[in-house]
DNA sequence: TTCAGCTCGGTGATATGTCAACGATGGCCG
DNA sequence: CGGCCATCGTTGACATATCACCGAGCTGAA
């Protein structure tokens, strides 16, 4: 049997700072967004697609896939959502077995005004802290630690298909703001 | 009011991709861990650092320190885990309000059989991926991501008592394998 | 067509995490 | 000393996540 090598400090010490800044940088961020504007970061989650779904629907499968949740745990959270006026529930006309969801007025009005803190916070907690070199660079590293892990079903767009970083602006203008109106983005 | 802009493309890009590759990288390692010893991510978060600790025990607030934990969390995780017999409570002398937590041999042996496939994985999905700078270099940015947010109480050990990346190895040498034996590392 | 095998969404039981509050103690300062 | 406030750990109620399972509908090959 192979020799298996502890991690070094060296080691060590990436996979601690990986956790602790994942971690702390998600409840600083759940924190603010829960203070500012009453959303829970599960909310966020399911808002934003939404947002900027055409008409405010998507497949529920299709907003699980995008942002890498499992069946069970959307429909639950959807039912809460449901409940508090975020969302609502409609069949899904192509395929009896899917169902849809969509955002409400009261749900886009929830995240719209959550969004320009929001937004403003990932910028003060993450993307200052980094020169635009640095971010790419990051951004270059987590996608090669994403690109072949052991996928559970989750399918997000093949990086093949949707080429990424070279020329974003023209790839999604919708991302910025449009019409001098702050948009939705997360 | 200033203007707030959303993220352009790159940036939620870079957004998306921190996230996407924490949660995934996680579910992974979490995934096997189970499988393969039984053990959740939670329990071997305690596990690992009472198994280095002196004589196995710790007391609760530093443990709970130790992995970014609250209080609560831990004191129903700790209940959890002693009821398996993995580890047991035991008063502070030093301290009428703490509390100690021990290993038990049973959870040593649990975190022994554990540790060489999951320090395995943590290779495999992590840092094999990455060459020795990029890893010293994704070090820095995570940590200096993290350095300055708004922490909870939670206090890591400060930085400048700490020193870290520099001649790592002497710092901590017990990460290492020691004596030919495999040692819990993470 | 028919059926096996898959996808999709939902459900209830259970596991886990969070929140607010408590009792007990320690530490500080008058 | 005595009083005040902080820390520590726990608890129970609640919120959220996971798990195993179901029923319905799609799909493709026999």
């Amino acid at each position: 049997m192979a020799e298996i090598r502890g991690l070094d400090a060296r080691e060590a010490h990436l996979w601690q700072a990986y956790r602790d800044s994942y971690r702390e940088l998600l409840s600083a961020l759940e924190t603010r967004l829960l203070r500012n504007s009453g959303l829970s970061g599960a909310d966020y989650a399911l808002l934003q697609p939404l947002s900027t779904a055409d008409q405010g629907v998507l497949r529920t499968r299709d907003l699980g896939r995008s942002i890498g949740w499992e069946r069970s745990r959307l429909s639950h959270q959807v039912s809460r959502m449901e409940k508090r006026g975020l969302v609502t529930r409609e069949e899904c006309e192509s395929d009896a077995r899917g169902s849809m969801v969509r955002l409400t007025d009261a749900g886009r009005g929830a995240v719209e005004a959550a969004a320009p803190d929001h937004v403003d916070a990932v910028r003060t907690y993450l993307l200052d802290k980094l020169s635009r070199e640095e971010q790419d660079l990051l951004a270059g590293l987590l996608d090669r630690i994403l690109a072949d892990l052991p996928y559970r079903d989750l399918c997000r767009p093949d990086p093949s298909e949707v080429p990424y970083p070279q020329d974003a602006a023209e790839r999604a203008p919708e991302a910025a703001a449009v019409g001098g109106r702050p948009l939705i983005a997360q």
